[in-house]
DNA sequence: TTGAGGCGTTGATTTAAATCAATGCCCGTG
DNA sequence: CACGGGCATTGATTTAAATCAACGCCTCAA
C-alpha cells in the first residue's frame, strides 16, 4: 500500500481511516485565532469553559509561534506561565553537568506544558518543529481554576496521566531491550493517533534520530541499527528518515511489551 | 566515628545532629492513634485541615499494618483508596510480562500513594518492611478536599512533586553510570533526612539489593561492585548489608551529578 | 549448637550496546 | 545544476555491564 511512497511529500494528505499525518505545523499557524475557533479546545485543560467564561479567559492569554529549536521555557526559569500546544510538538529536556540529555516526554496539539516545582521550570520546554503555543499566566489559571472546578480537574487528570506515562517510560528506560525501546516508541506515535490500528499505520516523525536516541536512553546509532532490523522482519516501511509504516501493529505491540 | 560499627543493633539510636536513622518500624505501630496524634500529619495531605475537620476526616479513615512483602494494593486494581504512608516504606513496582520489574519510587513516612488513572491503580505497591499506611477512600477525599481547598492544593503539590523526582529518575534511568546511580540513590536518601549533612550521614536501608537494582535499571550484582568501588575509595563505610555511611557527602553528590 | 537457606559479594566470561570511523543521502544554497 | 553541510546509515572495534558461577556470611529454626 505505501510502497510507493519515496520521499517526504508523497505522503498523501488523505489517507484513510487508519492512517495518520502529523499536521505540518507550518501549515497550521492561526496566531490570532480567538479561543472560540480554536482547534485544540476540545483537547486541552479550558474544555470545560463555556463562551462566556472562554471569553474572558481569551483577553489574558495569547499564542506563540516557536520556531524549531527554539525553546519554550528553560529549565529553572521562574514559571510564570502554563502552555498548551497548539500545533507543533514540544520535547522536554534535562541535561547533565557534561551535556548528556534526557527527553522525557514529546507534547503535542492539547497537551499541557509548564512542569514547575516551587516555582521554578523543571526541564527545558523546544519545540522540535516550528510550534504555536499558547501561552497563560498561571495567576489567570488559578483564578479561572477556582472557579470553574472543572479546569482544575482537568488539570488534575493531565498530571496523572503524565505521571503514569512517565512511570511506563521508567520501565522502559530502566528494563527494556533496544528492540523493545523503538517498538515502545512507534506504537506509543500510534496510539496518540487514536484510531484503532487495524492494519498498517503511517508515522510521521517531527524529531530527528537524535531526539528518539535521548528519549530512550540510546545513541543515534542503536536507534538507526535497530530501525533497520525491524524494517529487515518487514515489520516496518521506511520511506524515508522522517516517515515509519507500521506493517504490523498487533506484532509491533506485542515486541514493545517485551513478551515475544 | 562510625569505625567500630559492626553489626546492624550496633548503631546507635540517637546519634546526633547529621546523623539518621530510620525508625524501626515495628517499633512505632500504633494502629489505633487518632488522627490528632498521628506523627506524620503535619508532612501529610491533612495538614490542611483544622482539629474540627480532622475529627469528621478520622471516622472515615482507618490505618493498616501491611507486614513486608505484602502488597498494599496491585497494579489494575479498582483505586478505591488513597494511602499516607504512616511508617515503614512501601515501593511502587512494575512488571514487564517476562518478570522485568522496575521500581519507579520508595515512599516513605509522609508521602502519598495511590497514583492511578481511569480508576485503577498504575503500579504494584508493596511494602519493603512492615509498614502502616492511613488508608483514605477516595469519595471522602474528594468531599474533604472540596470543602477544604488547601487539601487539594496540598495533593496538587505533591503530585508536581513526584512528577518532578520521576523526572529525574528517568534521567537516571536513561543516562547516568552505574557510579552516578548509586550516587545519587544515597544522596536521595540522605535528602530525605532533611538534615543540613556537613560531615557523614549514616543511612540505614529498608530494602535489599535486589529492590535497589530494580529501582537504578541494574542488576545486583552490578549494585554489589559499585558500592564496593566506592567504598574503596574511602567515599563510604559499610558496616553492614543495612547501613551504609557516607564519609563525603559533599563529593558523593557532585559524583551523583555526573561532573568529575 | 548446628545446619540450611537467603542474601550479598566476588570472580570469570560473554555479549550487547557504545564508541570510533567512514560513507551516503537529502536538502537547502549559491 | 553543482556543491556543502547536516543527518542517517552502516561497519569495525572497544568496553562496560550482564550473565554465569562459586563462595561466604548472617539469620533463623530445629
Amino acid at each position: 500500500m505505501f510502497d510507493s511512497l519515496k520521499a517526504r511529500d508523497a505522503v498523501p494528505s488523505e489517507c484513510g481511516a487508519q492512517i495518520f499525518c502529523f499536521d505540518r505545523p507550518d501549515r497550521n499557524i492561526a496566531l490570532a485565532s480567538p479561543c472560540s475557533s480554536c482547534g485544540v479546545r476540545s483537547k486541552a485543560v479550558c474544555a470545560g469553559l463555556n463562551d462566556e467564561e472562554m471569553e474572558g479567559f481569551s483577553r489574558n492569554i495569547h499564542t506563540r509561534l516557536v520556531k524549531a529549536g527554539k525553546s519554550v521555557y528553560r529549565e529553572s526559569e521562574k514559571a510564570n506561565y502554563l502552555y498548551t500546544v497548539v500545533s507543533g510538538e514540544v520535547r522536554l529536556a534535562n541535561l547533565l553537568g557534561d551535556g548528556r540529555r534526557q527527553l522525557t516526554a514529546f507534547k503535542s496539539a492539547g497537551d499541557l506544558l509548564g512542569e514547575h516545582r516551587k516555582g521554578s521550570y523543571q526541564s527545558d520546554a523546544e519545540a522540535v518543529c516550528d510550534t504555536v503555543v499558547c501561552q497563560i499566566p498561571v495567576n489567570i489559571m488559578e483564578k479561572y481554576s477556582d472557579d470553574v472546578p472543572a479546569m482544575y480537574a482537568s488539570i488534575a487528570t493531565k498530571t496523572q496521566e503524565e505521571l503514569c506515562e512517565l512511570r511506563h517510560h521508567a520501565v522502559l528506560l530502566g528494563r527494556k531491550t533496544p528492540m523493545e525501546k523503538i517498538a515502545s516508541f512507534l506504537v506509543g506515535r500510534m496510539d496518540k493517533l487514536e484510531r484503532c490500528a487495524e492494519k498498517q499505520v503511517l508515522i510521521k516523525l517531527t524529531m530527528g534520530r537524535s531526539d528518539i536516541a535521548d528519549f530512550l536512553g540510546l545513541t543515534i546509532e542503536t536507534v538507526s541499527r535497530t530501525i533497520t532490523k525491524l524494517k529487515n522482519k518487514g515489520l516496518l516501511f521506511v520511506p524515508n528518515s522522517h516517515c515509519i509504516v507500521i506493517r504490523d501493529p498487533a506484532h509491533l505491540r506485542r515486541i514493545s511489551e517485551g513478551e515475544k
